[in-house]
DNA sequence: TGATCAAATCGAACCGGTTCGATAGAACGC
DNA sequence: GCGTTCTATCGAACCGGTTCGATTTGATCA
């Protein structure tokens, strides 16, 4: 591999020049910049991004770290981020933290032992400690999906509270009384919020919830399939059901399915965000999804913004929140 | 940032001598070694693994490199893969190339500028210039899931020949004869042994396949909607479809949803290679599924033998070919 | 023609580690 | 008691760039 030197010799110019004339060709002779351009063809010369990195102190990657790559969710918004940077002659690298904060955090700081240029994460944590930990990285940070309270970062991310609520007022338009909800983690952001637009729609309604029809999904499969079985077993059961999000939602139906239940004949289903094959899930659920594209977008110019712009480095934090969009499908019936 | 001179002058030893006892402690003294280890603590020394890569001209980082970290086939891989390597003191980054040659072409440069230690590469590309690219790369590397001719390399993947027999032989079990399959790309080798395994399993047969009833899917959900259309608006038209992967077959059933066909009552479906959530899709497809994880547990010990053993690096290529396996669904039925 | 100043280029230090040959001192054998 | 071997440690060079103050070159002006 040619080094910076050996263009340098070859050029018959000290390294510093040939380092000056690839970052700063005006500050170079027309001359000069010509004998070295022809010398690094020669020896076909491409410079080390370690070197360069370890030099400046800043690479041009940028860490995208999220807890499941594999969600289509995460999925859109890293492409549009990644689209984005690349036009910037940056580079993503993603890390998957199965969701698991203590691997969070030994990838962020590897991340950032890499001098990264920026960071796009999707925090996994909650408590004081985590707080502490974002607070204490010294690198942009845009924050996305989940919002934590006390972190001081740019965060982009859903109405939850629209989305809970919206298809809370669906169902009730539809004369839907008797509606259960399947909640995620408690710590969730994205959780209490939907729940909170279900809990204070219900609650505008004029409509008491049975505290059976409130279970505990934790956003995961098992526990959302556990969670639909104990509303389905009840006497007095659900005449819908909501899920807080696709993955207990989509456990939900199969319960349904297991035990026999038609959707929507017997119970209809709404679930907040998207899923891949949608349409090809019978019935096609009726839900409210993230404008993933927008995210993503909005993600890479902050993010992208601060690393480059002087004034952007130091601006503070600020919120963008959008508001999620209705998509019916055929799950849920008038009654 | 405390760096290794800092923890010199604290412990008062040289600077070699604490990257001696770092890297190889049986060759410092205890005394010394625990000098070191205090001075170490009382800075809070953090190797910086930027300036190490490039002492060492290697760095603890696995590239992987897949056409869609969204699609679950990889996600199980790569999981498996990061649980290995993270035993093993390395560190995953993941990058997606949209299955654009050229981009993956500048990722994997980039990873290699990055100094990576190893690379799980799903090859996108086939020709020439790919293969020699891929053959000029000093760097260990596994590739797995396409099976590129002329690649000389550690090669992990499937027996689509067999997959696609298998399914075949299914459907002729059943009655069937008129059966349609839908293709992927003629440049690929999964798609190719697929079709394969179609074509000779019928021939066996001694049936004829109706030259239209071989579609081109392209392995996309576009094309293989398009594809799906075609064989369902002939006048004699296929008792049963298999696709050669997820996302063909299930552009299919979404086709013959639209159309108004039943699955399995008018038309039988089967397919190659599971999809997220295919418990909750009606019907349940019969498929014939991939061993992910055994995939990504061989690819994850062949690629860190290859870094960590000295006699690991120069061992011929090797290919590891798993059998699929089958998993019955009610998409079809017995004609 | 000589002083002045800007533009072009250079040299050396630096980023933060690793590695290897050299050296000092201890242990050993005879 | 002296040469030999081994162990522990050190110094310097190196990985491949960047950066900045210093120096050279060339143009401008009195």
């Amino acid at each position: 591999m040619a080094t910076i030197r050996d263009v340098a010799k070859l050029a018959d110019v000290s390294v510093s020049t040939v380092s000056l004339a690839l970052s700063n060709p005006a500050r170079v002779s027309q001359k000069t910049r010509e004998k070295i351009r022809q010398a690094i063809a020669a020896v076909g010369f491409v410079a080390d991004p370690l070197a360069q990195s370890l030099a400046r102190g800043r690479s041009r990657m940028i860490g995208f770290v999220v807890g499941n790559v594999g969600n289509p969710f995460f999925g859109d918004i890293r492409r549009e981020l990644e689209n984005y940077a690349l036009d910037h002659e940056h580079f993503v690298v993603v890390t998957d933290s199965s969701g698991k904060t203590d691997r969070e955090r030994a990838m962020v700081e590897h991340l950032i032992g890499l001098k990264t240029a920026g960071l796009a994460l999707a925090p996994s944590g909650y408590d004081q400690d985590y707080v502490a930990f974002v607070a204490g990285l010294n690198v942009p940070i845009v924050c996305f999906d989940q919002k934590v309270a006390g972190i001081e970062r740019d965060f982009v991310g859903s109405d939850n509270y629209l989305a809970g609520a919206m298809l809370t007022e669906h169902l009730l338009q539809l004369g839907h009384r008797r509606i259960a909800f399947i909640t995620g983690p408690s710590h969730m952001h994205t959780a209490t919020e939907r729940y909170r637009g279900f809990a204070e729609t219900m609650a505008n309604a004029g409509i008491d919830v049975n505290p059976n029809f409130v279970v505990d999904g934790q956003f995961t499969r098992t526990a959302g399939y556990e969670a639909a079985m104990r509303l389905l077993i009840q006497h007095e059961r659900p005449t819908a059901i909501l899920g807080a999000n696709n993955t207990v939602a989509l456990s939900a139906l199969q319960a349904m399915q297991e035990l026999g239940f038609r959707c929507p004949e017997d119970i209809s289903l709404a679930m907040i965000d998207n899923v891949q094959w949608s349409s090809v899930i019978t019935p096609r659920i009726t839900m409210v999804v993230q404008d993933t594209l927008a995210l993503g977008s909005i993600i890479a110019r902050r993010l992208m913004h601060r690393i480059r712009s002087p004034q952007g480095a130091v601006e503070p934090p600020e919120d963008f929140v959008l508001a999620p969009k209705f998509v019916p499908g055929n799950s849920c019936r008038r009654i």
